[in-house]
DNA sequence: TAAAAACGTTGACATTTGTCAAGAGTTTTT
DNA sequence: AAAAACTCTTGACAAATGTCAACGTTTTTA
C-alpha cells in the first residue's frame, strides 16, 4: 500500500531514504469503497492525496443536476481541488471513487512543512504541477478547436486505459458533450 | 522599462536587490510593433517573456485557417509556449503582439539557473504556474459545462480588461464560438 | 435470485450553432 | 485623402447537438 507510493517517488527522483520516511510519517491512509466519496461540494479540500490503487473522477453538479467531469485519477496519479485547498473555499467539485481505492492523505499544512523542509520533493511536486498544466492546455485547445469527433478521437488516444475503464456517458462528459451524441459519434464512425 | 519587471517582482515577493538585478543582468529586452510575432508556428521556443508594456494573443491555426487564440498577454503577465520550451518540439502557436509591446525575455538555461541559484525567484514561478493552472482548470469548467451565452459573461466578467481591449471576434475564439454566433448572442442579449 | 439501478442505443423533434455572403461603418495604411 | 483592411451585423440556410422518451441489456444491490 505504501509500497506504491514508495515505488511512485523513487521512480520520479532520488530521495533520500530517510526524506520518504520523513514524508510516510505524515501520511494518513483512507480506504474507499466504490460510490464513496473522498469530497463533496460544499465541503474544504485540506490535504494533497494520492491514489495508490483504484479511481476516483472529480466532478461537479449544475442547476439542472447534469454532472460536469473535470478529472479522471487513476493510481499513481494526485487528486484533489487545489483551489478549495489555498483559498480556503468550499469546493465546487465531488470526488468520488468509481473502484475501491486506497488513497494516501497528507495535511495541507504538514504537505508544506515537507516541501520546504524537502527541496527535491518540492521540485517534484512542482514537476506534477507543471505537467498537470500541460494537460489542460491540451485539454483547452481541444475544447476550443475540435469537433466533438474529435475531441473523442483525441481522448481515447491521449487515455486509453481510462477511456477502457469508464462508462462511455462519462467520456461525454469529460469532453462537453451528452451521452447520446457521443453514441452517434460512436454508431457512424463504425460504418465508416 | 525594467522598472515594470522590478516593481512586478518587489510587489510579488521581497527578493535582495542584489539577487533582482542578477536576474536583470540575464534579461534581453525586445520591442514588437503591432501585428509583429514573438514566436511563430514550427519554431521552438527558447525563453521565458514577461510583458513589461503592450499586449500579446497566443494563437493556434487549424487545418481550415481558422485561428484559435489560447491565451492573452497583457503588461504584467508571462507568456510563451511552454510545451516547446520543455520539450524543445515545434511550437503549434503564434504569438503576436495585438499592441506595441516590450517584452523582457530570459534565455530557458539562464532561466533555469537562476530558479536554482534563488529560491525565492523560483518560489514565485512556481506560484505563477498554480495561479495559471487554476485559470486553466476555470475555463476548462466554463467549456464543458456551460452554453455560450454563459461562456462570454463569464469572460466579460473575469476579464473585464481584455473584453474592453480586443476585438469581439478574439473573444468568440478564445471560447471557442463563432464571430457570428457571439454576435447574435450580445444582440438578444439587450434586447432583454 | 429477484429487484433495482445503471448503461447504451435509437427515434422524433427542438434548439443551438456554423457557414456563406452581403453590406455598412470604422480604422489603418499608403 | 483615397484605398485597403478590418470589424461587426444580419439574413438564409445547413449541420450539429441537445432533449425527452422508450427499450433491451448488463451490472449491482438487497
Amino acid at each position: 500500500m505504501l509500497e506504491v507510493f514508495k515505488k511512485y517517488i523513487n521512480d520520479k527522483t532520488s530521495l533520500p531514504e530517510e526524506d520518504l520516511n520523513e514524508i510516510l510519517s505524515y501520511a494518513i491512509i483512507k480506504k474507499l469503497r466504490r460510490r464513496q466519496f473522498l469530497l463533496q461540494e460544499g465541503d474544504i479540500w485540506r490535504y494533497n492525496a494520492f491514489i495508490c490503487s483504484g479511481f476516483v473522477r472529480t466532478y461537479s453538479v449544475d442547476d439542472k443536476g447534469t454532472e460536469h467531469i473535470m478529472n479522471f485519477s487513476p493510481e499513481n496519479y494526485w487528486t484533489g481541488d487545489r483551489e478549495s485547498l489555498t483559498n480556503e473555499t468550499p469546493s465546487k467539485f465531488n470526488i468520488e471513487a468509481l473502484e475501491n481505492t486506497e488513497v494516501l492523505l497528507i495535511k495541507k499544512q504538514d504537505f508544506e512543512m515537507l516541501c520546504k523542509k524537502i527541496p527535491l520533493f518540492n521540485n517534484l511536486i512542482n514537476n506534477i504541477l507543471h505537467k498537470s498544466f500541460l494537460t489542460s492546455q491540451s485539454r483547452i485547445h481541444s475544447s476550443i478547436s475540435q469537433s466533438s469527433e474529435d475531441k473523442y478521437n483525441n481522448f481515447v488516444l491521449k487515455f486509453p486505459t481510462i477511456a477502457n475503464r469508464v462508462p462511455q456517458h462519462m467520456i461525454a462528459s469529460y469532453i462537453g458533450i451528452s451521452p447520446e451524441t457521443l453514441s452517434r459519434i460512436r454508431s457512424q464512425a463504425t460504418k465508416k
